[in-house]
RNA sequence: GGCUCAGUAGCUCAGUGGUAGAGCAGGGGACUCAUAAGCCCUUGGUCACGUGUUCAAAUCACGUCUGAGCCA
């Protein structure tokens, strides 16, 4: 079995905050760096998702061709991911030549089979802008409330859906232009409905994706699938190789999730793999990350595409949905800039810091709360006391009492098989919750890994033992210095830079530091007599003033 | 207006029919190797409210209230 991975696509405008990373990113990267830890053959592939008006918008405003823009934006957030530790096998672009080609083609297989429609719709011209405006790039007086700054789509004061021709005194949002026309040009449809009892298909033979992924794509299923646009008057996309479409793209929503493929197959390009068997293989498990917001395309939407294609192209084998990570009781926003975007978190804390604290409460099963003073506590109590503190009281008492080398003398006794049982039971939980991808639950069980070791080094006492009987105190060292090897190992996927220190710090062989975790709770194979180092405290604490500092300048009550 | 989800300890959250749970916070204790960390013990809940189904309800049904979100 092969494992497939892939989080939802990143837009292009922006630099993304904590909230997209805890639902799609991170967690698919943990489960992806574990997978890889435990020997298994993974291709985790993302990519930024760069079509649409905001991307052409965010160029305008930036004053820059929205190729260029893009290109900026794009390397931007590669290295941010980057620096997080994010483990991508590629991250690609969907304005990539192959997201071009491979976006034509699965269009050409739909209108092959019957699925593709042409239309007339209307829609706003703006002469000023030269350009078609979607519904909400158009404002203007609220006919219903008098607001005076309704959009096109929905007027914000008086909640009633609006259309652009209805709005008083329309204007661009772009510029501010009220040189606005209703033009109407013909557009494809992709027949959705024709697709529904087949997508129905599909889903129910789903029998163990997570509730909230059920609920939305049954949710969309009985209300009726209709059909949808997948064509734009844009010039920024993928183009319509269809007679009469000269000068039009396709829908951003189109040609994103095929964003997935065109990677893989970039991938395959640039690395001389064979990227088609990740998609066409048999052998192939695939999981989808994404938060909620997405999960009606990838449910719906893009099955829809594949199935209506005729090919056999991989669907999702789980797809895990996130709930919203809120930010003092409200949602982040790119958009009002609410919340805390990823280039302000790496300048407040190591990746590590995030990576960990994230996932301890990761909105798997309903909305969760960020607030600092949870952080702060996370960091201080978890990483900081529970974690740091051990592997530093260990290894500088070794360090006074019997120097830079794992100690000799004694042999393990019931304590010992004791405390060998306890990390076995727990870390069998532990991969059951990430084969599960049930991250909450792995990082309490994670905790209690690290609580096992503090345990036990307080029972033996090895700073008593020392006074009266060294060989004894010896043993007790070379099992907790073993132990740090697991605690390395097996939170390696959470808190990669953390583990990377603690194997240097061992002094650990590739062999050494590659093993399972499973493997690793063998506590007799570092031996004495092997040297190692005694670092800096693995985690820093936030004190009280820094969270207030933070609370002040990110504005969290 | 319709729909979805949520309401459980001071806080953040687990828990889908069988004696209410965890972490943190609070209280007490023994220890001293360590970033005053760690370890042991412990206080604390009308499971939003009401009615019903059941031998048995946090859990199922209906209704109400509150909050969040989605759709038209």
């Amino acid at each position: 079995m092969r494992y497939l991975i892939t989080s939802a696509l990143p837009y292009i405008n922006g630099i993304k905050h904590l909230g997209n990373l805890v639902g799609s990113m991170l967690p698919a990267d943990v489960y992806a760096r574990f997978l890889r830890q435990e020997g298994e053959d993974v291709l985790y592939i993302c990519a930024t998702d760069e079509h649409g008006t905001p991307a052409e918008i965010a160029a305008l405003e930036a004053e820059l061709d929205v190729a260029e823009f893009c290109t900026r934006q794009y390397q931007k957030q590669k290295d941010i991911y980057e620096q997080f530790g994010l483990s991508f096998d590629y991250f690609g672009r969907t304005s990539a030549p192959e997201n071009h080609e491979l976006t034509q083609h699965f269009y050409q297989q739909l209108a092959e089979h019957g699925f593709i429609e042409e239309r007339e719709i209307s829609q706003i011209y703006s002469l000023d802008d030269e350009r078609f405006l979607p519904d909400r790039y158009v404002t203007g007086t609220c006919p219903h409330c008098g607001y005076e700054k309704a959009r096109g789509d929905q007027c914000e004061n008086c909640t009633k859906v609006l259309s652009p021709t209805d709005l008083i005194d329309p204007k661009s949002t772009i510029s501010g232009s009220t040189n606005l026309e209703v033009r109407s040009s013909k557009h494809l449809f992709l027949l959705l409905d024709k697709l529904s009892d087949e997508v129905r298909t599909w889903v129910d033979a789903q029998t163990h994706w997570p509730k909230l992924t059920t609920a939305i794509a049954n949710k969309w299923l009985d209300e009726g699938l209709q059909s949808r646009g997948i064509t734009r008057d844009l010039s920024w996309g993928v183009s319509v190789p269809a007679e009469g479409f000269e000068g039009k793209v396709f829908y951003v929503w189109f040609d994103a999730p095929i964003g997935y493929v065109s990677a893989t197959k970039a991938w395959g390009e640039s690395t001389g793999n064979d990227w088609e068997s990740w998609w066409k293989g048999e052998d192939i498990h695939y999981t989808q990350f994404m938060a909620k917001d997405n999960l009606p395309f990838h449910t719906i939407m893009w099955p829809a595409t594949i199935l209506g294609s005729r090919e056999p192209w991989k669907m999702a084998d789980y797809i895990k949905g996130f709930n919203w990570l809120n930010y003092y009781g409200g949602k982040f926003s790119t958009s009002s800039k609410r919340g805390v975007f990823l280039d302000q978190a790496l300048d407040i804390a190591p990746a590590d810091y995030w990576r960990y604290m994230l996932m301890a409460s990761a909105p798997e099963s309903s909305d969760s709360a960020f607030t600092w003073e949870q952080f702060q506590n996370r960091v201080n109590k978890e990483l900081a006391d529970n974690l740091g503190n051990f592997v530093n009281r260990i290894l500088k008492f070794t360090k006074s009492k019997f120097g830079l080398e794992v100690p000799e003398g004694g042999t393990p006794g019931e304590a010992e098989a004791e405390l060998e049982t306890t990390c076995k039971d727990l870390v069998e939980k532990l991969r059951g919750h990430l084969r599960q991808q049930e991250f909450r639950r792995a990082t309490e069980t994670l905790n209690a890994l690290w609580t096992a070791g503090n345990q036990y080094i307080d029972v033996r006492a090895p700073w008593s033992l020392f006074k009266t009987n060294k060989d004894e105190a010896a043993v007790v060292i070379r099992t907790c210095i073993n132990l740090i090897r697991l605690y390395a190992i097996a939170s390696a996927p959470f808190i990669p830079h953390a583990a990377e220190t603690l194997y240097d710090a061992l002094q650990l062989t590739d062999d050494e530091r590659n093993s399972t975790m499973a493997a690793a709770t063998d506590l007799t194979i570092l031996a004495a007599g092997r040297p190692f180092a005694v670092p800096a405290p693995l985690f820093q604490k936030l004190d009280d003033d820094r969270v207030a500092e933070l609370k002040a300048q990110y504005g969290g009550d």
